[in-house]
DNA sequence: AACAATTAAGTTGTGCACAATTTAAATTAT
DNA sequence: ATAATTTAAATTGTGCACAACTTAATTGTT
């Protein structure tokens, strides 16, 4: 019988629920800082460059106006963020780390460590990691070129 | 400055991003098959191993009965699959293959070598990366074992 | 046998994720 | 300059994903 199919020789499969536990683990770190996974990576990149517009955000997330408008209007809501529209280009929403925002980041630089000791992993196999998964996504837009090319 | 909340050198990022990129490769080739990603997962098992009940189903998918029983129902008024009370146990609810659904296996017997072409991945280092992220798995379970025993 | 505890599905509510559409601002082309 | 096109964000609708809870069947205990 062909294998082919079976559940657990695909990678999609494994890469699926790898992210899944992954992001399971996250939660009860996460839950001190009233954060969600998603709203958690938002302030990662603010927190690396405030004032960023939502394309900008999106762009480096991978997720679009849908997903990114309501889950920055919740952010608002608990008091991290806020948006005001840009001087130079009225379309674009700049969104800004308030001064709550801002002081989470120390709270959050212990996330890290936890969760690396949940994993109990060293660093050159993270690394190692990092590096396949890197390879991954390039091979997908290798292929998205690849497809815009005809 | 600090690096370690930076964004790229997060695992948790690189395998959610990866895990959606390739969700999304997924499609358009699962389109003519009617089947969303998360309902393909369930026709995969369901090929392997017709008349598993939800619970099995959500065992082996890491999925609870809250995300199982809307899509199993989805997968119903598409004409897949049906449903029947298990006979031993009257709790139980077993998931069956109807015609349309066996036949569609046919069908998706080309789904795994389209998503390989893209990938353009050769078999060594297909392995090795299942290898990477049933590694991950492992070390996910082994921490939540650890916590169970405390 | 009768009651308590457990288990299987289903339901409700929240928050992504994304396609498709809408609205308004900015660019570009004519 | 004005019209056509493009772009940014928001909105609408669908489908996961999961926590918390409900209901009903089964199992365990006394």
């Amino acid at each position: 019988m062909d294998q082919s199919l079976k559940l657990e020789h695909q990678i999609c499969f494994q890469l699926y629920t790898a992210s899944k536990e992954l992001t399971r683990l996250y939660r009860p770190i996460l839950a001190p800082l009233n954060l969600t996974y998603s709203q958690y990576l938002v302030m990662l990149v603010l927190w690396e460059e405030d004032g960023m517009d939502l394309r900008q955000l999106g762009s480096r997330l991978t997720l679009d106006s849908g997903t990114l408008s309501p889950l920055v209007k919740r952010l608002i809501q608990i008091g991290y963020v806020e948006k005001s529209r840009a001087t130079d280009d009225e379309r674009k929403i700049v969104v800004r780390l308030t001064e709550s925002g801002s002081a989470l980041r120390e709270q959050a630089l212990d996330v890290p460590r936890q969760v690396s000791g949940m994993l109990n992993i060293d660093e050159a196999t993270y690394i190692a990691y990092m590096e396949m998964l890197t390879d991954i996504k390039t091979r997908l837009h290798d292929f998205g070129e690849r497809q815009r090319e005809q």
